[in-house]
RNA sequence: GGGGGGAUUCCCGAGUGGCUAAAGGGGGCGGACUGUAAAUCCGUUAGCUGAGCUUUCGGUGGUUCGAAUCCACCUCCCCCCA
């Protein structure tokens, strides 16, 4: 659990660190913050609605947060917002989300959870986990518009940055309300455990403001409010999207070699963000990995891959992933860390099985017509050769020692062993 | 509640009876050039192991030799007025 090192920074308020690195979008209070930080442990919270199955390259982002808090002395709250979720925000979103099913919600929060502990200290009292559908599901309407809902100003709430992409496509009532269960959480955790901060995304701004005004008013407390850099590319489309979607923490929904690659091809432009936001570097080394010249930089975006992957999924893995790609890309390195898929060698008896089918089964081409497309095109590989004949038959005698390269593209690479 | 406008292939968006698997753009994929970068250029982009066949234009039914296009009903969405 000792993911940072001592020496990341020379500052020592923890501040200062996220601001060297970029972190710090937006504050409700910038010299309280810094100045509460910097005298108190204080207690912070995140929220992290389970819609999906696991932790996205977004939501790491705010893990990597946690962590350096963490590491200067200040207690996490994971807050799993499972009772949010039923809700839905709309922050960032064109159209309304999907509406999941109870079960759904429940068994994504569980995935939270676990791949949360694989970041955070949760021993002793170092960190603290909870979930919002704890006391959301309990509210009285009645009770809760009277009490809570008179503090808010439905004026003020449409000119919040969240809704004005959604004036004109609509917006439901259920989601509307989004901001007011935030702002309620907020109010709950200051409760329940003092908790005084309030992180997020930049597109929780006005989440976040919500909570920091509903504390104030029902409470007369000060509570405080930060967000941070959303990770974008230098276009500033959102980072960690694939064509087969996000880019996922969990190794079975994204290989720790995929995910290596993914950050081994980020442009050039990105490389510094990713470095001082995604790895726990000095920024000094991070700087002299990005003054590197032209192709030099593949050395700061191999080591930007190695330390990612590290992180997520452990230094084996990591090592592992590098010499595969290592191996694909510059030949040399062992073969045997190439994404693999083993099939039986009874079928390549005979006549063989297709190519078409293999590169299908593999999941190298979404579609056989996508294959023959490939192969038309001169797109696919067989150790070292190029595949002319979309007819071609693999045999048992094409492989060497039980294997079999196959190269789709320029990027993709996956071994056949019938061993 | 009243009036108006929509729903098109991954996305945006053209298309108002056959020439439409459906313009154009975006994205994706393949190639060239490169540094596993960017930019640019070329090709490609429903499924099925070629020609051929099958499925697609919100849903259902109908008109027609023939429908994304016409008709009826239904569902959903948006706008204006209350």
């Amino acid at each position: 659990m000792n993911f940072i090192r001592d020496d990341v920074s020379k500052h020592t308020n923890v501040f200062d660190v996220l601001k060297e690195r970029g972190f710090i979008k937006q504050t409700t209070h910038e010299d309280e913050i810094r100045d509460l930080l910097g005298k108190e442990k204080i207690k912070f919270y995140i929220g992290f609605d389970p819609t999906a199955d696991s932790l996205h390259v977004g939501h790491f982002m705010q893990v990597i947060i946690m962590m350096y808090m963490q590491k200067y002395g200040h207690t996490p709250i994971v807050l799993i917002g499972s009772g949010t979720a039923m809700v839905g925000d709309p922050s960032g979103r064109s159209d309304m989300r999907q509406m999941m099913t109870n079960d759904t919600i429940f068994e994504n929060s569980r995935k939270f959870e676990k791949l949360f502990g694989k970041f955070i200290d949760f021993s002793g009292d170092k960190a603290i986990i909870d979930n919002n559908a704890d006391w959301l599901t309990k509210l009285n309407y009645l009770q809760f518009i009277r009490d809570i809902g008179r503090h808010f100003s439905v004026n003020r709430m449409l000119t919040a940055e969240c809704f004005k992409q959604r004036m004109e496509s609509g917006l439901s009532f259920l989601e509307f309300n989004y901001m007011i269960m935030q702002s309620y959480d907020f109010l709950e955790l200051y409760k329940r455990y003092n908790c005084k901060m309030q992180f997020g995304g930049d597109d929780q701004w006005s989440n976040i403001l919500g909570g920091v005004d509903l504390v104030r008013r029902e409470l007369g407390e000060q509570v405080y409010g930060m967000t941070f850099a959303l990770l974008t590319t230098s276009e500033g489309i959102k980072m960690g999207k694939t064509q087969k979607g996000a880019l996922w923490l969990d190794e079975t929904k994204t290989s720790p070699y995929e995910f290596y690659q993914y950050w081994r091809n980020v442009e050039d432009a990105d490389v510094r963000t990713c470095l001082s936001m995604l790895t726990f570097l000095p920024m000094e080394e991070v700087e002299a990995l990005v003054s590197l010249e032209g192709a030099e930089i593949n050395k700061a975006k191999e080591k930007l891959a190695f330390e990612v992957t590290k992180l997520v999924h452990g230094e084996e893995e990591a090592v592992k992933a590098q010499e595969g790609a290592k191996a694909a890309f510059s030949g040399g390195a062992s073969l045997e860390n190439i994404p693999t898929t083993k099939m039986a060698a009874a079928d390549f008896e005979g006549d063989g099985l297709g190519i078409v089918s293999i590169i299908h089964q593999l999941n190298l081409v979404p579609s056989k017509g996508e294959a023959f497309r490939t192969i038309e095109q001169g797109g696919l590989m067989i150790d070292d050769e190029k595949v002319t004949d979309a007819r071609l038959m693999i045999t048992k005698e094409m492989f060497t020692d039980g294997k079999l390269l196959i190269k789709k593209g320029k990027k993709i690479f996956h071994m056949l062993d019938i061993n």
